[in-house]
DNA sequence: AATGGCGCTGAAAACCTTTACATCCATGCT
DNA sequence: AGCATGGATGTAAAGGTTTTCAGCGCCATT
């Protein structure tokens, strides 16, 4: 059938354990013999059985990649990432979708375990108990998500979010919404930490020429919410604690402001599905929210917010600037192409990789890139 | 380490030939032995190493995937298919891309050969004498490409084609233009085809109640070209061999009206990539051929149609309709909404693997569906 | 000249499972 | 009662590779 290692030897000569050394530990054999063996060894089409070899070497060249839904246009370019590193280290990668169902995740990753080296996880949804309990079992890089106690890698969403407002700001934008993510999602989590470091820290203050902090939000549009806390580090006034229904909340965060000559009010938008529909159903809650720039928590919402602002008439960007997160391809295909803050995806898989055949317990943080495009523009233009 | 069929046996206190049995073959051992085996495996958490089983059974229950382009949404419900279907079956899948690069894709076949049980191909681009090669060689099955000597699934080009052309003609369209995919695809090979077959057909005549066939197209537009040569079952004339250059071309199809209420001109346009950037590139030059109706070669390119369309003032549906083929999920995220021609995905990729589980050599061949959005409305409207 | 060491190679064990064959026992038949 | 039959279970080989250990020849050292 195949050519097996002992075809090899016999066609050369020498014994079969001469045959491995010469192509694995080719330092444990003399360079003649060497040559010969590999001369036969790639005259017969000799390749190792991969399953033999991983029967008694313990390990199988394979990766696991697991994704939370491959039609979400942003996970194409991790995966391409993840295999184009992998294949570079001859290993072959098995794919694995959950459908957005994080109780599926496990038993995906578990079941995989026995057939690869490793696996990179992306966009966990999982609870982080159980996703520290799976990353102690066998090795693991998480892709957009961190915790302790497993190596990952991420992106500088402070940075973008930076870069995202300080732009908004600069074209004249002090009142924006933000559509916020699943609740589950760290992703979201991080967004919104980010936002409000954003608007807090003196780094922003700078960086647009102006100070970056709320007062009350407007009492007529949203009377009797939104009354403000000033204190602790975490102004989360108001937030809905019921998840899904999502009544629109004022937060204003407030601070020590250097100067007052810009000030910015922030409206989070309650949590929305992370697709197109959940854009399209938060979009006549952000007019109402007379808000003139809304950052959504990923492009697809964006989208979807596009494309019902659209539907209603409002033009985009002079009556509402629209701003993404992720830079999915079709960000730019849509009229008018989106701004978007870029994230990785082909780098972060290839990260990942490294991580995974090297292992070392670090967080590897990867650069963000706002992408003006079409979709943002001056305030009240 | 890991348990293995040795510390069940000892546990249950059989041999291992019994333990496997128990598990594999259930029927040849005592209930009573097999019922308690059982209880002990699942006890220890027993799982085979694979393998070690694919050493011995020369089977290792996976298979194997390769798609041009996992970033063109086409493909990710495809993969989702086969996911699924082959999770169902108990089977890992290994997932390559090609990057759309015809020549990677005999190497990875092989590369994963070894690893798989049988791999499902999607529309490969290679030339066939090298495909069937290939399908001669190991156990595969053909997603939406049809050869002799390999099974294959598909779907009714020629249904869907004649739905979309009847939805155009019904609309009053007879100036229909078609911007074709790339030479090597044999998508497109297929819907020019059935372009072809659907306006000499008598069917098509009856279903859209006139007859589809035109006369040599409009000499002013394009002075010199197009001339017609009425012999011959395939009238491509005019059709330019430099492929990428792709020079406007009209064809006229000719062939016995049945009646001459409507008559359908088609103009074929020059290749182009695939891909969003192919129809932006398209897009003048359909409208310099005065159609009132493209159809592209898929929605990626007519979303680019649409998006230079947009960007030049033309309104769609009322100047001019598009409508495109496969029904990716950005179809019906844009404004206005693509209406397309839906070709399966997950059903194509579950066929796919049912196919390979159990091999039959044949074509199989699912229904397409017009889906009627937005894009497309009365000619002159 | 003998010994130690070193570089190179070969023999064989080990990895874990499946399966062909052998063994054993009980049952039923003659 | 003895033997054939067949069902249940055990034994051992096989599958292809890597790796440990031993062996062999040769050079350098004493």
């Amino acid at each position: 059938m195949a050519v097996t290692i002992k075809d090899v030897a016999d066609a050369a000569g020498v014994s079969v354990a001469t045959v491995t050394r010469a192509l694995s530990q080719p330092d444990k054999v003399r360079p003649a013999t060497r040559e010969r063996v590999r001369a036969v060894a790639s005259d017969l089409g000799y390749h190792p059985n991969r399953a033999a070899r991983g029967l008694i070497t313990g390990r199988t060249g394979n990766l696991g990649l697991i994704v939370p839904d491959l039609a979400n246009p942003f996970f194409p370019g991790i995966v391409k990432g993840v295999q184009a590193r992998a294949h570079e280290a001859d290993h072959a990668v098995f794919l694995a979708d959950t459908d957005e169902n994080p109780a599926a995740e496990a038993g995906l990753v578990r079941r995989l375990a026995k057939q690869v080296d490793g696996v990179v996880l992306c966009s966990p949804r999982m609870p982080e108990t159980e996703l520290r309990a799976l990353a102690a079992e066998i090795p693991m890089v998480l892709v957009y998500r961190r915790i302790p106690g497993a190596p990952s890698v991420t992106a500088g969403f402070l940075d973008g979010m930076r870069q995202a407002v300080s732009h908004l700001v600069a074209l004249g934008h002090r009142r924006i919404a933000y559509v916020a993510g699943p609740r589950t999602s760290w992703a979201n989590r991080e967004r919104v930490r980010s936002l409000r470091g954003v608007t807090r820290s003196s780094a922003f203050s700078r960086s647009s020429a102006s100070a970056g902090i709320g007062r009350p939000m407007n009492e007529g549009a949203f009377p009797g919410i939104g009354r403000p806390t000033n204190e602790g580090t975490s102004p989360r006034i108001g937030r809905p604690t019921s998840e899904g229904v999502s009544v629109d909340v004022g937060v204003s965060t407030t601070g020590g402001a250097r100067d007052e000559v810009a000030e910015i009010e922030l409206i989070e938008m309650g949590s929305v599905m992370p697709q197109f529909e959940g854009g399209v159903a938060a979009a006549d809650r952000i007019l109402a929210t007379r808000a003139t720039a809304v950052i959504a928590y990923n492009d697809l919402v964006a989208l979807g917010l596009l494309h019902r602002f659209a539907a209603r008439g409002i033009a985009v960007p002079e009556d509402i600037s629209v701003l993404g997160f992720d830079d999915i391809p079709l960000g730019a295909m849509v009229h008018p192409a989106l701004t978007t803050v870029a994230l990785p995806k082909g780098p972060a898989g290839r990260a990942a990789v490294d991580l995974l055949l090297t292992p070392q317990m670090v967080n590897q943080q990867l650069p963000t890139q706002l992408i003006v495009r079409a979709s943002t523009g001056p305030a009240g233009g």
